[in-house]
DNA sequence: TTCATTTCTTAACATACATCAATTTTTCAT
DNA sequence: ATGAAAAATTGATGTATGTTAAGAAATGAA
């Protein structure tokens, strides 16, 4: 074992796996520990990996030419984060994701995906099924975003991933809804 | 064969079938086709399907309280669409899949595709990898949403989607870049 | 605890986009 | 081809959000 996988069942905890599956599964993931600050993915780096959160808290985001950033996505405990776009094209990254708190992660790259693809074939399923509920979620957001005012996106991004709010700074949460941390010092004002 | 069911090739162009799986597929498969104008998802349906477009042009939008229309995706020739956050989630559609031109598309429930999947393992593989570039896709425009200006969008999505142009009213782009048709009319006519 | 640093708030003003209303242009059925 | 309906444009005005600058509050390291 390449380093303590005890926690890997929690990953699958939806599936019924054997012990000779659970050592397959072990072997492909790589466990990491990071610190409030450490940065997992650069812009421009190759991604070949993405990340199982089994503690703490991270973010994607993008910097654009003035310097400004846009969140694309937190990540807490059971989800998973990396710079998709890179990660599914082969582009190169043009998203920073770093850790907001103290954090726990399961690391796999694609060829051991793959390589676990085809050795477990009811894994495959298991992410289409996550990735189904990523891309609805995704769906939501960008109504959300051509549909509603910068108030009403605050309210339901508050409503609706309370667990989040804990590691987040206020411009984090600007940066995500797509407005000024003046903005939403106004936001908040006003419905207190 | 329930319907004329000969391009069904197209749609798995990618991968190489023998007679009999060409076969199976075709079993799953429902060709219909409709006018501009026809409605194939209303808000409140269940979904149980989605379409893959052979020819024509649709688009997902959702309709608020208010009667205003959002365009949350459009789909021309080789592209799948859907109310996808009702058919993964199982949720009651909030919204209408609409054709904007006269069409040729063919139906996939939920329960043929999970048969198929069990028929013809890689099928599953070819959805996923589907499903992955919409996702990086939808990425990107969340991106676009929260860091561009309308003007800035509208040009990314005219030099990204040239062929959809043919097929669009200005208040379909407005609906789908999340502003008016009138501030729309201002910015092409800045443009010009 | 204390102080430096980071984050948040507030205010004045600027700008992008929305709204409302009227008119022109385009589309489409006859 | 013609006219009614739909779509696009334009102008005047309103509002939400951005920008800049300053100060207040919160945070975290020593």
């Amino acid at each position: 074992m390449r380093s303590d996988n005890s926690k890997i069942k929690e990953i699958f905890k939806t599936l019924d796996f054997s012990d000779s599956e659970i050592k397959i599964i072990e072997s492909v993931f790589h466990k990491i520990v990071v610190k409030k600050g450490d940065i997992l993915v650069r812009p421009g780096d190759l991604v070949d990996s993405h990340y199982y959160i089994l503690e703490g808290c991270l973010r994607t985001f993008h910097i654009d030419s003035q310097g400004k950033e846009y969140t694309v996505q937190f990540g807490i405990k059971d989800w998973w984060i990396s710079d998709y776009t890179a990660f599914f094209t082969g582009e190169k990254a043009i998203m920073t994701v770093e850790a907001l708190a103290d954090s726990i992660i399961y690391k796999i790259n694609s060829n051991h995906k793959e390589w676990l693809y085809d050795q477990i074939p009811r894994i495959d399923r298991f992410f289409r099924i996550k990735l189904e509920r990523a891309f609805a979620a995704f769906q939501k957001r960008i109504l959300s975003g051509i549909s509603q005012s910068a108030s009403d996106r605050y309210q339901h991004f508050m409503a609706t991933y309370p667990e989040i709010e804990k590691y987040l700074k206020n411009y984090h949460i600007a940066s995500y809804l797509g407005i000024t941390t003046e903005s939403l010092s106004r936001i908040r004002k006003d419905l207190s």
